[in-house]
DNA sequence: ACATCATATGAAATGTATGTCATATGAGAA
DNA sequence: TTCTCATATGACATACATTTCATATGATGT
């Protein structure tokens, strides 16, 4: 396992194909294939996004035949989704609010 | 004020210009000349990226004079900053905790 | 062994945030 | 008003992560 900074700590969710990453297994872990199908990207791109998250330690992996399945790292996601939620909406009353999109004016 | 993504979130602190200012102001509030000296930093990236921590309420300013004074939104970024150091510390036993560098291999 | 499904990886092109440098604005003092 | 200090902003060049596409590896079944 690698050591991590905090810069590449925040990093690691800079990333909208990640965060669907995240989202998708906060629900459920699912193999590779399936988040694929869950967040509508396709393979490679998320293969290379799973291993920065699982580099990481936000996800963990376990191999079951030909499927790999993800979990997430819920100690400190779920804590740490919490907090970026509670930011959002305190700052952002007006409930414009978007997962995955920048600035929206009001 | 503007809404903000998650992604938006993460990316205001995947930065190392940034981290540093925020560590400094967890210190003491300070204005902007006082920042620069702190992290040792020109004056005007200093200025960029107050900007950008201020526009997403990350911190806020004050005018005093000639100067601005800058202080830390600490309801979001102190339990954040918690989440992020737990992360590190558990998932990186061996001391070798950077928090302006990328990956370090053991 | 070979075929197929599932996932991982390499390399190259592209898009985008960041820093830099120059300049503008704002505030107080003389 | 003018000078100086303090801070903000604009625009451009650059560096870097991300995606894309091609291909490799791994696992199972026949």
């Amino acid at each position: 396992m690698k050591c991590m900074s905090y810069e590449k700590f925040f990093e690691v969710f800079a990333n909208e194909t990640r965060l669907k990453i995240v989202e998708s297994l906060v629900e459920s872990n699912k193999n590779v294939s399936d988040i694929c199908k869950s967040i509508n990207e396709e393979q490679s791109k998320v293969s290379h996004n799973l291993k920065v998250l699982h580099d990481c330690n936000f996800i963990t992996k376990e191999r079951n035949g030909k499927h790999v399945f993800y979990s997430l790292n819920k100690t400190t996601i779920k804590p740490m989704l919490k907090i970026v939620d509670k930011h959002v909406h305190t700052f952002c009353k007006d409930n414009c609010v978007k997962k995955h999109e920048n600035y929206i004016p009001r």
